[in-house]
DNA sequence: TAGATTGTTAATCGATTAACAATC
DNA sequence: TAGATTGTTAATCGATTAACAATC
């Protein structure tokens, strides 16, 4: 097991989940070569990939899948849950909360917090939210170091200070902004729009290769 | 202006917002010193990735920020707005077409679909939710190309193979599964737990890495 | 002018891929 | 054994960064 590098750390997520996807009479083994045809990579990328988490595989035989499923899920740090609180109980604040996948890589939603005294107080998706005021006092309570801000841009940033004072350490930011965080805290934007250009850029190019050829 | 690499391309939406983000009482022109400060990045990646889609900055004084800003959006196709359906008005169907940071990137929802009878009809956020047998008819006549997935996992490459048959060319999938596309589509996931495995890798380093010191 | 800034060329760095050896 | 597969070493590729020239 070597450091892991950027890219690969990135790759391990989508590995983990093309290996739960399988069905449950798959084979107990399989190949780089399976896996690297399935997610679209090279081969010896994804062999050098499972070898940085992984005991290895058998020559001819391939990887046993339980044991690899455990490996990744144990170097992503799967099954020690981190606990988070999300900020926000809009529109989506709500479909996180209701996001299913997350408890598959550790993260615990614990609680919500919203100003609209409409919304405290209620339950969502078996979450309670409570006032702003709360937050303080609940993240110290449960040792909560993970906030999630999911609040419109103009508001993020004074969110982000209050989660700090509350000694949240690491920040999973989904409103369309920049955020000043101190150097001891993780900041990690949830950026729709990379995502949505790189897909209409080459729609475009898709577009007009297909007027001109 | 020169072919632009991915990584260049990634980085595009974050100039822009940032640029964008910058108070009306700003001077006209911005350094690529001081864009490269408050993005975390290299000066001379900032000035290589500006020279690729615009005319350049003057010495000594910097870029325009307002041609900079048409430059970019102009890059990546912001002017001409694409069209696109989505498929599921779940609470995270709900969340897409509230957001509004769409519409800064070309990016117009112009209608819903689910199957559930009870949403079918109605108005969410402006857009009507159609039934499922509506996508043929209304993709071909609204010239609809783009196709986002907010269905759960089990129903998602269904969903995929219908809005392929309607005409769809690039499809933006929010759904934890993998699809299976023909070579001339155009996929991108959106992958929530890719991001969420990097923060709480980092967390888990810098709680370490404090335990140790 | 002097100095801040852009832009280019060359060097470095990191990641991917190709070729091949090792293994069961 | 033969062959499929893993794993390693070296080459390639692409992106970043450093050094420096050009510009206003």
């Amino acid at each position: 097991m070597n450091p892991v590098s950027r890219q690969t750390l990135k790759r391990m997520p989508h590995y983990l989940s093309y290996l739960k996807s399988l069905p449950n009479d798959r084979p107990a083994y399989i190949s780089a070569t399976v896996i690297a045809a399935e997610l679209g990579l090279n081969q010896v990328q994804v062999r050098k990939d499972l070898a940085a988490v992984s005991g290895g595989g058998k020559p001819k035989v391939g990887y046993a899948v339980l044991s690899l499923i455990e490996d990744i899920e144990k170097y992503l740090g799967c099954g020690d849950t981190n606990s988070a609180v999300i900020v926000g109980a809009g529109s989506l604040g709500m479909a996180l909360m209701s996001y299913e996948g997350f408890s598959d890589y550790g993260l615990n939603i614990v609680a919500a917090f919203d100003t609209n005294p409409q919304l405290t107080g209620k339950d969502a998706h078996g979450k309670t939210i409570f006032p702003m005021p709360k937050l303080d006092d609940l993240c110290e309570r449960l040792g909560v170091h993970i906030g999630i801000i999911a609040v419109p841009a103009q508001s993020a940033q004074g969110v982000c200070d209050k989660l700090i004072k509350s000694g949240i350490r690491a920040i999973w930011n989904f409103a369309p902004v920049y955020l000043n965080v101190p150097q001891n805290v993780i900041l990690q934007h949830e950026n729709m729009a990379v995502s949505l250009s790189v897909l209409s850029k080459h729609l475009s190019e898709l577009i007009h290769a297909g007027e001109n050829h």
